[in-house]
DNA sequence: TATAAACTTTGCGCTAGCGCAACCTTCGGA
DNA sequence: TCCGAAGGTTGCGCTAGCGCAAAGTTTATA
């Protein structure tokens, strides 16, 4: 089923791909050529399942260019979305935290080339690799970090003040320049936003509505602009400010 | 503030108490010798900060007996319970996620006994002593995931379904067996219970009494026995089974 | 170019569970 | 033994935001 995607090896792959990436920043050219040549290179389409939830975690992965959505699945067929992944990280990274399933479906969020290893390769790259293991560990932790940022926002803040943080982290984490404002770089549905902050389509759209009329936001169809950042964070804080400066 | 509680050193500290936790399990006797003479051993009573969110990242634990509170506190004062750690597991252990202040705040959730080590033998820990990175990210792993279930359940169960949920995990985590159930290993209030499940102590209450009625929990003040932990279950589950009994 | 599929908007009513308030119970310390 | 503090219970009213429904818009497909 995820397979239908290209598989091409992209012809030989070179070696700049890799020597800006922190878990191999450090090594050295011939080292890089081991990497590679090791890997499994994929272009892949939009919306392109690259593992699922408990699979075993045959592979580990490199996110060369796109976005990858991570997210569970209950068993009532609800989707929660936990976390975007970057270009230039790692991830189904299991291994790293004792694991031999995934913890998580992985699915491209736009088009992505990704390059993959079998995971029996993992201890040589941290054995081997210098800096490899503690860059590994960084992207854990952020990751950890930013989950746990999450628990909290929701337990102890509204709907509208967790939708405001959720879009300012996507547009600062992954936020291209427009014209009037900036844009989250890849599609992204009401409905993706709501399973991101614990809602409702229903109420991210109207949450959108009433800040695109008070020019914070601009949205069409699948896609997003914060176009008043600070007026966002505002919210996004909990105080209401045109409330605050208009009725004192 | 937190530095009130006992700080001798327990005598010289018997090998025993380390031979049997994972991470140090397949050590040689001289290894675990020499880890605990570099470890400072300390008893703590019940409520005290072990250290606190964003502090230096100065030392990290061991928990050879009690329980470990993670919380986190908000800006405006609320606190979150992120997770309980049971004896025998390593906690503050910024650098195995390449952090170095604590990501959250520790406090001891009953009478404890802990044993630490400053954060510059980390590296010496996991370079020389075989089995202790791996079981190091096996808890790191643990964690992660019990966060992201967390993510899971307060994004899409019902507060009754969550407090069920985290009651049973707290039981079968800590439970101890008691004449007419099991029961959490510490104490444990309304507020506490709250704070992990995202709901208030009102809600607590009235969940815990109607429980109560039902036969499913025996409650006192700072006190929760589960009694019937199948019925329990099925609330968890969403299905409320008095009702689909009866009503079909 | 028509049609379906995917995505979005908006109105309306309802309810889970919060906030407040008042009171009760238990426990520890003087 | 008494008092105060911490913890727990319960009633009541309210509202954030969900669920449902219906219709509009954009995009892909035939």
């Amino acid at each position: 089923m995820e397979n239908q995607s290209e598989h091409k090896s992209l012809a030989r792959l070179d070696e700049s791909l890799l020597t800006h990436i922190p878990p191999f920043s450090r090594l050295k050219d011939s080292q890089i050529r081991d990497i590679l040549d090791h890997a499994t290179a994929r272009r892949c389409a939009e919306g392109v399942t690259v593992f699922r939830e408990g699979d075993p975690a045959e592979r580990f992965y490199m996110l060369l260019d796109g976005y990858i959505r991570v997210l569970r699945i209950t068993a009532a067929g609800e989707q929660v979305i936990s976390l975007h992944i970057p270009s230039g990280q790692l991830f189904g990274i299991a291994r790293a935290i004792g694991r031999d399933t995934y913890p998580a479906t992985a699915l491209t969020a736009s088009e992505a080339i990704i390059l993959s290893w079998p995971t029996t390769l993992w201890d040589h790259f941290v054995r081997e690799y210098e800096g490899f293991s503690s860059e590994t560990y960084k992207i854990v932790g952020q990751r950890l970090g930013e989950i746990n940022m999450r628990v909290v926002e929701m337990a102890t803040q509204q709907v509208e003040q967790r939708v405001a943080n959720t879009l300012l982290r996507l547009v600062d984490q992954t936020g291209r320049k427009v014209k009037d404002g900036i844009e989250v770089d890849f599609s992204i549905t009401r409905q993706d936003l709501s399973e991101m902050t614990a809602t409702t389509l229903h109420t991210i759209s109207r949450l959108l509505s009433a800040w695109e009329k008070k020019g914070l936001v601009k949205s069409r169809r699948k896609h997003v602009v914060v176009s008043n950042a600070d007026g966002l964070m505002a919210l996004g804080r909990g105080c209401a400010p045109q409330h605050v400066s208009q009725q004192v």
